[in-house]
DNA sequence: CTGAAAGCGCTTACAG
DNA sequence: CTGAAAGCGCTTACAG
């Protein structure tokens, strides 16, 4: 592998002059010209360790996810992957099962990532605080932890939430069912309380029985929807805390023969893709994952930049997107 | 940050002991433990950049995926990092839209990552075949390019087609469509070839008016099958060369409230997981995408240890899953 | 504008 | 078993 040193002799010039030429340095035109022809010639690329090494930057970012059987942190991860690469930066990627987390921290201290943006941190783990007291960049993007020291950005999951609390309650219903995602993640625990206290001040009260609460997948939908439709008073309107819990649900209302909307009404949360798609027509609340993985992108490379700078905490807006799976009635 | 100089200095020791007490050194062990001691009393962990440039290896791998929506990218890319993970290497993640084929090459060259997975080569790039003839270690999973001298692991795309029309002829059908993904995709091609000789070796040659070319999308597999339904003899059979364009054809039948499978049987490839669920049902043809992703990881690790050993190439199995968008016939 | 030199933080022969 | 030294391939003051 060529190195600047071999371009250097090429071209007849120093190592350091090389090097000047490849950077902002400043070099003569001919002096330049000279040089990227012996550059290309030898097939000479910078070596981004050494380099590394030097400027104390590795230009990468680590992203950690969980669970990508979740079409949520496709989007999320492709949307992400496009930001970096636009900003010149590379992507490492873990998973949040295993050592992930973890390992992502580690790589911040060990150099070979210059932050790490988590979308799924579940509680505040030990490493993470250690992390932070020594200023590691690190973003939280999606599940969030208010006592956390760090750049967080997520939607409104609670406003979310109270938002279907209404229209159920607008629409007439009182035979109402939950289902939600695992208590560690923010965004089961707010969806819920959103929706929840909502119902109270309506006065139409969630019933413990009709709360389930258990995986964001669409086998823990499929089964706790069939549960509640096999009960003696089956629910009228239900709400999933996300999408991939709505798909299993109206999976077991069709297995059921139960027929939505008209005999139960479905709503999830994220709006991913496949919610629009003709076999589920899912009415959910329509969450800028988008928007918030590029300002997650975005707030990562500035702490990076500037570590010291004051913290940032983005909540963006959701709304209800009405679909099939609910009455086509205005959500006032 | 710390360095092994300071954990040196605080044991006692020369920088260089510290190093090979943190490696596969030869020390006493009165020296290590008092090295351990200090190095987690300064919180010291090896700068993995400074190592890289003595070693040579970064223990990194680039994974390169187009089309984070098609959730056989995420299978795929789930066991990849899974397998990577427990070999110790990092993973860097490229989308192949955009500029991220070239960039996953170049960032070999300029030692940032030890090789790269391609799971989505499309044609015979140039860079690619010179990254190639400076043994840059790279392996091409799913889609691959036989001209190209490299690690290749795929799955007998033509016989899967080829199962698929014995599957339809043997069940009686003559009215018989194909909606297929791009060409320059190989499985897309072998998939289609396979499919169409065997037919034609049945002699139920597929009609060229019902072969439809595009893209592994839900929106193309809808619109296709919707031109399809709407013709004056619809077909009564259809196979799809991925389970994502099938799903979009389910879709389409249900919207036309045309029967699956009593009208119309639809058959996909890859049986991605949704493919599974009573929504969609979807008789398909199983890839083990999995195994495929683990040994391409492996023949990846094996060609950075060795880069000019023999050429590898795997061809794994695969067979037709039985489900209900097809009658449940035994296939012979 | 350009070169010589130092140094980023490690690993690894080479002596002892 | 341990230390002193060289060197991986760069960038960046410091001189000139």
């Amino acid at each position: 592998m060529a190195t600047s040193r071999d371009v250097a002799k090429l071209a007849g010039v120093s190592q350091a002059t090389v090097s000047r030429a490849l950077t902002n340095g400043t070099v003569s035109a001919a002096t330049r010209a000279r040089i990227l022809e012996a550059a290309s010639q030898v097939g000479y690329v910078p070596n981004l360790g050494a380099r590394a090494m030097k400027t104390g930057r590795v230009n990468t970012v680590g992203v950690v996810v969980a669970d990508l059987s979740n079409p949520f942190y496709p989007e999320i991860l492709e949307a992400l992957t496009h930001t970096l690469d636009l900003a010149g930066q590379k992507v490492t990627l873990w998973n949040s099962d295993g050592p992930g987390n973890n390992a992502a921290l580690g790589a911040i201290h060990a150099g070979s990532v210059d932050g790490v943006i988590f979308t799924t941190v579940t509680e505040s783990s030990e490493p993470l605080r250690a992390a932070l007291n020594r200023h590691s960049p690190v973003v939280l993007i999606n599940r969030i932890v208010d006592s956390l020291a760090c750049d967080q950005v997520s939607s409104d999951n609670s406003d979310g939430g109270a938002a279907v609390a209404d229209y159920f309650v607008n629409n007439g219903h009182s035979r109402i069912a939950f289902i939600g995602g695992p208590s560690v993640a923010s965004t089961a625990r707010d969806r819920r309380a959103g929706f929840e206290h909502r119902l109270a001040e309506l006065d139409t009260p969630l019933d413990p029985d009709k709360i389930f609460t258990g995986a964001f997948s669409h086998d823990f939908g499929f089964s706790a929807a069939t549960e509640l439709l096999a009960s003696a008073e089956p629910p009228t309107a239900l709400f999933c805390s996300n999408d991939l819990i709505a798909l299993g649900a109206l999976d077991a209302a069709r297995t059921r023969a139960v027929l939505v909307p008209k005999d139960l009404w479905v709503v999830g949360y994220d709006d991913i893709t496949m919610s629009g798609w003709p076999a589920f027509d899912l009415t959910t609340v329509h969450q800028p994952s988008r928007e918030m993985a590029e300002a997650g992108a975005q707030a990562l490379l500035e702490r990076i930049d500037n570590p010291t700078s004051p913290l940032k905490t983005l909540r963006f807006r959701s709304h209800i997107v009405v679909r099939g799976s609910t009455a086509h009635a205005p959500t006032g």
